[in-house]
Order: C-alpha cells, then structure tokens, then sequence
DNA sequence: TTTGAATACCTTGCAATACAAGGTACTAAA
DNA sequence: TTTAGTACCTTGTATTGCAAGGTATTCAAA
C-alpha cells in the first residue's frame, strides 16, 4: 500500500493549495454554512475535513474577506452561514488569477514532457 | 500591502500542492541537477526555493522514485543528475489523475460559481 | 421523560513541510 | 590569493491540515 501512500499523500497536498480559493468560490455563488461547504466541496472530489474548515472560516473572517449571520434551523441547532465581503471579493479575483497561471505553469511542463 | 499578503500566501499555498508533481514532470522528460529544476520551474513561474528542493529530492530518492548520478561540469562543482525510475513513473501517472481531477473540481465550483 | 440519532458548532495537539538563512566546496578569473 | 559564480546541503522556525474529542440543539421513539 506504499504506492497509493505517496500518491494519497499528494492528492491531500494539492487539495490544501486550493482550500481557501474553493471556499471564496463556494462563497461568491451564494451563502454557505460550514457543513454544506464541506458537502459542496466532496461533491466535487475536494475533502475536508471539519476540524480544517472551521480554523479557516474563522481566519478568513478575521481578515475581513468574509461575514455570517446565525439562521434558524428546523432539524437541528442554528446554522452559521457565511458570506463573502468586498474584499473577499477582490482577493477571489486575484485567486483566480493565481490559479490560471499555476494550471498554465503546470500546462506547459506536461506539454514540455511529451514533446 | 495586506491584499497582495492574502494572495501571495495562497500563491505559495498552490504551488506546495504540486511540487512533487511538477519535479517528477521535469524529470519525465529528461534529467536534471537541481538547480536546473528551480530554473525550469521559474520559467513557468513555479518559484521554489533551494531549501525546499534538496530535502525534496532527497526524499523523492528514498522512496525509490528518483535516482542520481554525478556528473562532472567544466563551470564549477560536479553536478548531482536526477533521473525518474520506473516506480517514479508509475506515481507520476497517478499524480496526473489527480491535477486532472482537482483541476475539474475547480472548474466545477467556478461554473457553478457563475451559474 | 429519558434516551438516542442526527445535525451543527468548536478546540486541542500532533505531524508534516516549505523556506529563510547559513554553511561547505569546487572552478576560474582578476 | 582573493573574489565571483555555481552547486551542493542542513538547521530552525512557522504554518497549517486534520484526527480526535467535546458541547449544544432538535426530534422521535421507548
């Protein structure tokens, strides 16, 4: 099981580069609490754990890129739903960019491998 | 400068999640000594520091993925060549599958991002 | 009315790892 | 013999994802 072992290791890697960037995406769609992130981002095949998305919806509040506001829930205790700000906005634009030029990068280092 | 601080790190954030990826590319397509691997990522801006790339590769060896021949150089100290092994080739094909598979998730959020 | 299941929130502690900084050594030219 | 260029490598720090454990709410069944 060494081989998967590297491979799943990198898989985890890759997902990390792109967390914050998924969640600001997620975000820029429409409000979200964390739990249906989370479901948003496994329907996609990016897993996350609970115990990393809280940590980081509370760091991205703090730097101001987003807000939430508490909503009533019938089947269960109140949902803290989060919405991207301005700012959020602006770094999800740079993000964007961010994330072209890196699949580009890697675009052109396949390309170089096969030719 | 706190804007370009949020992006930045994320820049850096992506770029860790396909380091290995990316060095295992390069040397698919022939071999390389360090140095030479930071050059060919930067010409992709994929920015790697030395302190980051010689443990890497040093692990990438122990795992039986890379290997290494020394190489003389008329321009200063022998040069260490890395080569891909069979089993390098075999992680590589799965580490293909996985970018192809982020890079979909991501498509995917952004779509529905605009949706 | 208590128990259990489902849902939702959050924190703690560990482990992995990128990288800045600092260090060695070889070659060639000034 | 000193300086510049190239190449190798290690150490220590800081970040951060996540497994594990914990609290609180609702509803339904026992």
């Amino acid at each position: 099981m060494e081989n998967t072992g590297i491979i799943e290791n990198n898989k985890t890697q890759m997902r990390r580069g792109v967390l914050e960037y998924s969640i600001l995406l997620i975000l820029a769609a429409g409000d979200e609490y964390a739990s249906s992130i989370i479901q948003k981002m496994k329907d996609v095949n990016i897993i996350v754990a609970e115990g990393t998305i809280y940590p980081l919806l509370i760091r991205l509040k703090k730097l101001g890129l987003l807000n939430y506001r508490w909503e009533e829930s019938t089947q269960g205790p109140p949902r803290k739903y989060y919405m991207i700000t301005e700012l959020g906005r602006g770094q999800l634009a740079g993000l964007d960019a961010a994330w072209d030029e890196l699949s580009q990068g890697i675009e052109s280092i396949r390309n170089a491998s096969r030719a």
